[in-house]
DNA sequence: CGGTGGACCTGCTGGC
DNA sequence: TGCCAGCAGGTCCACC
């Protein structure tokens, strides 16, 4: 479901509401998530303080206190949202968390793909779900010197290979379109056949098309929500996604879907080379 | 090692 | 109206 500005746009929601709360009270479903949910989950993290949130990635990081970090990823359909009341239960609430302000936040995900784990704050980086992470796209670090470089020998096309999180981490199915697009590459494009400048459009698209939709709130499309439940907007500025067979804003051509490691790739066969 | 295809789930939509 | 194929924003693992 959500690739990085949805969830920037969740940590950045629930920041303000959860920062400083303590979990006065858990519990959960007994259906399996991507990975079981620790044991004494319960334990680990009642009476805790929530002391900061975070974005690694596609996961949440929410730092309790006593170094414990309480790890969210939202999978394709998952949901973190804080109430300011206790809600009714939901279909597919597997955890919710009591706050001491009488909120409650509840992780809701129907096809189950998402997770919660628990780590200590200094086990983080070496957690077997971090180790292997890529460059954030938003950091400095990332640039066409970057992806050129990490592109050498790659025969990968360019648009499974920007999601491909061991190189950059967040590009999502729709993002990976949207980017190809305004940098002006086919997704087809094997990825050690860029060149200099065409690696640093890729850099610079990729960039501009994560700030933007970060700055719109995210993109909802079935069933993303913010941290209030709201919804975000960028889906309204998309240019390929979902526009198959409708005709590219640049050049009139129709825009055409391919499938592309199993999933759905949509661009421009005249802009995009 | 690199690349592909399937598995994991539920729910919704569109065509017949 | 009802049924079913196809599709969905992610990740991991087995296999060649």
């Amino acid at each position: 479901m959500p690739e990085l500005p949805e969830v920037e746009t969740i940590c950045r929601g629930l920041a303000p509401l959860l920062i400083g709360q303590k979990i006065s009270g858990v519990g959960h479903s007994e259906k399996k998530l991507r990975m079981p949910l620790p044991v004494d989950f319960q334990g680990k993290i009642t009476g805790k303080r929530i002391i900061n949130i975070s974005r690694r990635a596609k996961y949440i990081q929410i730092v309790l206190e006593d170094e414990i970090v309480m790890v969210v990823h939202l999978g394709m359909s998952g949901k973190l949202i804080a109430y300011p009341a206790p809600p009714i239960r939901l279909k597919h609430d597997h955890v919710w968390m009591q706050l001491d302000n009488g909120g409650e936040l509840v992780f809701n995900d129907p096809r189950r793909f998402g997770l919660v784990a628990i780590t200590d704050a200094s086990a983080l980086p070496r957690h077997a779900l971090f180790a292997h992470l890529g460059i954030e796209p938003l950091s400095a670090e990332y640039d066409g010197d970057f992806l050129y470089k990490q592109s050498r020998g790659k025969k990968t096309p360019l648009k499974h290979w920007l999601m491909d999180a061991r190189v950059m981490v967040g590009v999502g199915n729709i993002y990976a379109s949207e980017s190809l697009f305004r940098a002006q590459l086919s997704p087809e494009k094997p990825a050690g056949s860029l060149n200099k400048p065409e690696a640093k459009r890729l850099a610079q698209a990729v960039k501009a098309i994560l700030e933007a939709a970060i700055a719109s709130g995210g993109s909802t499309l079935r069933d993303y929500v913010g941290a209030h439940g709201d919804a975000g907007y960028f889906q309204h500025h998309f240019v390929v996604y979902g526009k198959e067979g409708k005709p590219c804003e640049a050049c009139g051509h129709s825009i055409k879907r391919i499938i592309q490691s199993g999933r759905s790739t949509f661009y421009c066969t005249q802009c995009q080379h």
